[in-house]
RNA sequence: GGGGCCGUAGCUCAAUUGGUUAGAGCAUCGGACUGUCGAUCCGAAGGUUGCGGGUUCGAUUCCCGUCGGCCUCGCCA
């Protein structure tokens, strides 16, 4: 007679030594299997709750244990038995160690062929096979956990926004491509051949609209795609916890949205988050970080010694400075212990992102015991040594390392160095949450490449008020009323407040070299909105996937996605993207170039 | 588009300066075992060294190309 499978009487990760004489049934799969020869046999049976040894044994039921001799690892069955106490044999590696199920009955429901990996914490498999049975992947304990604080965050920020008084409210995934920002994936029309819509980048202008429609608070668990190139953080389609509010300003914003952390935080890692966040500004991230996310769990901040070096002798750094650039250094207490092979490795790294050299010297104990500088670019800087080790507090022992040229590289090379030597050096203590806002970014930043000025943020973004009447004369001072709230170097969310008046967003349109005639054609229906009542408003958009990473401890985003994609934005679960017929391509009224036609030809032969 | 690392058994990895029949652990298969729990013991099977070319008496090793994976710069309002 059949198991009935759809009466399980709990999970495999619910029984305790209070069960103990309850008649139960139980579903899962074969974590693993021990078969003691002539009596006993063994089985670890796995679902999402955790997992339960059922035990088979030969003199009661002889009929079960035939049948769990032939079972193998993420074979899936139901069994039905009583809960017994281990005695002595407890597992105090498992929560249901002190108790195991005697099984009288067990049904195979599907028999698994052998793995290509095996499912459990311990075996590492390649990622691209990991991805290709994301199935499998997903069964291992830690996966499963993942997607169980997802889940859990997810309910976490609907019920906290709900009780705040936010509506969800679903956007459009077919919409219209945006000319500012990243790539859009386009989607093409049959209906309009030659027409195409885009998937959205973020809801943007769907939620400023709905705050124009009267809804006051909205949010949104929102898909976001951009075809962009890939990192370890980052994924073409990724999830936002989107956000906006009506008649709120900064301090409104940056107030639930602290709070909701707080309480994410609390309820997924028990940890307490002391609100409001502190605040700092993008210039002072940058001057004292070189980054807009600064990492506040350690120290190393950068020193400008610009003025301290001009004295030196060291070439590179004369040149740097006649050249209107600056001189920064990174103090590494301790840092004098590292080998040559060490900061070489690092030199040769800090090249790959487009520095010139590294620049360093040690700081050891000189005749007299009176700190000087030896090795590295040390000799170059002996006329300046005193005042240098003045300069940048450093102590016997310590390293000090340099970047030389435009602020923006100096700042991105020795950005890159301190979270690279704080991680290298064990500087970084463990559960600790510095979380910040910053705050005051500029509205625009010039692009060479396009020749023009570009938004930071986004275009709706508004400048502080004290701010706009340089929005023609001086656009790169114009700051705006945006702000990112950052935790241990990276970045959770950004929002700002939004222009909700027709002629200030002109007026930045115009500073972006956005026509008239193309800001009508792209954002129409904005500029007809803000023409009809349009409410003070602003918000700002949580980046989920990073949250859960943070949450759960991982590097990379793949972790934290049930079914995501290869760096080359590719799916090796289902193959996608993939070619389509020539049918399909010829209702939508697309033809593919020659080029490419000859490329899917030669793959086919292949 | 640029830089870096990697590709060897089903999986994770090793293989000396370019040199004998490419090894190990896990998984698999067969056998043993009364309390194991990442079981243990005995045995077996398992390989186009990603693919293509070159150098060489000889290539997993060196060179070129190519495909794929990861990290990263650019890019990501």
């Amino acid at each position: 007679m059949a198991i009935p499978y759809n009466k399980r009487t709990c999970d495999c990760g619910a029984l305790r030594p209070s069960d103990v004489g309850k008649p139960v049934t139980l579903a899962g799969w074969v974590n693993n299997y021990r078969d003691h020869g002539d009596n006993l046999v063994f089985i670890d049976l796995r679902d999402r709750g955790g997992i339960t040894q059922c035990r088979f044994n030969v003199d009661t039921d002889p009929q079960a244990t035939r049948v769990a001799r032939t079972l193998r690892k993420e074979d899936c069955i139901v069994v039905r038995g009583e809960v017994i106490s281990r005695g002595e044999n407890i597992n105090p590696k498992l929560p249901t160690g002190h108790i195991e199920v005697s099984v009288h009955e067990v049904e195979l429901l599907n028999k698994s062929l052998t793995p290509p990996f095996e499912v459990a914490d311990h075996v590492e498999a390649g990622e691209d096979h990991r991805l290709k049975y994301r199935f499998l992947d997903l069964r291992r304990p830690t996966m499963q956990r993942t997607m169980i604080v997802r889940h859990r965050v997810l309910q976490c920020f609907r019920n906290f926004f709900y009780n705040e008084g936010f509506l969800e409210i679903e956007t459009p995934i077919l919409t219209k491509s945006t000319p500012e920002g990243a790539r859009d994936y386009l989607i093409p029309s049959r209906v309009f051949p030659g027409e195409f819509y885009a998937l959205p980048q973020s809801p943007q202008l769907f939620k400023q609209l709905l705050m124009m429609s009267g809804f006051d608070r909205y949010m949104q668990i929102a898909r976001c795609f951009r075809d962009e190139d890939l990192r370890a953080d980052r994924q073409p389609e990724f999830t936002q916890v989107d956000l906006e509010m009506a008649f709120v300003d900064l301090e409104d914003v940056l107030d639930v949205t602290e709070r909701s952390l707080a309480v994410v935080w609390k309820e997924t890692l028990g940890v307490e988050v002391p609100v409001p966040f502190r605040r700092m500004s993008y210039d002072e991230a940058m001057r004292d970080y070189g980054i807009d996310r600064p990492d506040l769990r350690f120290d190393l901040k950068l020193l400008d010694v610009s003025d301290v070096v001009r004295a030196s002798t060291f070439n590179i750094f004369q040149q740097a400075l006649a050249a209107g650039g600056i001189v920064k250094a990174i103090r590494l207490p301790g840092g004098a212990e590292m080998t040559r092979k060490e900061t070489d490795g690092l030199t040769v790294e800090i090249q790959g992102i487009g520095a010139g050299g590294l620049p360093m010297t040690k700081v050891v104990a000189g005749q007299g015991g009176a700190p000087e500088l030896q090795t590295g670019i040390g000799k170059f800087l002996a006329p300046v040594a005193d005042e240098l080790i003045r300069a940048t507090g450093a102590e016997i022992g310590d390293a000090l390392f340099f970047a030389c040229g435009k602020f923006e590289n100096v700042s991105k090379h020795l950005a890159w160095l301190r979270s690279t030597l704080a991680q290298r050096r064990g500087l970084i203590p463990k559960d600790r949450w510095e979380f910040l806002w910053v705050i005051d970014v500029p509205m625009f930043e010039y692009s060479e490449e396009d020749g023009r000025w570009v938004s930071m943020h986004h275009p709706f973004t508004m400048p502080r008020e004290e701010d706009l009447d340089r929005l023609e004369s001086d656009p790169g001072s114009v700051r705006a009323k945006s702000y990112d709230p950052v935790v241990n170097g990276v970045e959770l969310a950004s929002g700002s407040i939004r222009i909700h008046d027709q002629a200030i967003q002109n007026r930045v349109f115009r500073a972006l070299g956005i026509s008239e005639a193309e800001a009508h054609a792209k954002f129409e229906h904005l500029l007809t909105a803000l023409q009809y009542g349009a409410p003070p408003h602003g918000g700002l958009a949580l980046g989920l996937d990073r949250i859960i990473m943070l949450l759960t401890g991982t590097d990379n985003i793949r972790d934290v996605i049930a079914f995501p994609k290869t760096q080359r934005a590719y799916c090796p679960l289902t193959e996608c993207p993939s070619p389509v017929d020539d049918k399909q391509l010829a209702e939508l009224g697309i033809d593919l170039a020659a080029s490419v036609k000859a490329k899917l030809a030669a793959a086919q032969t292949m």
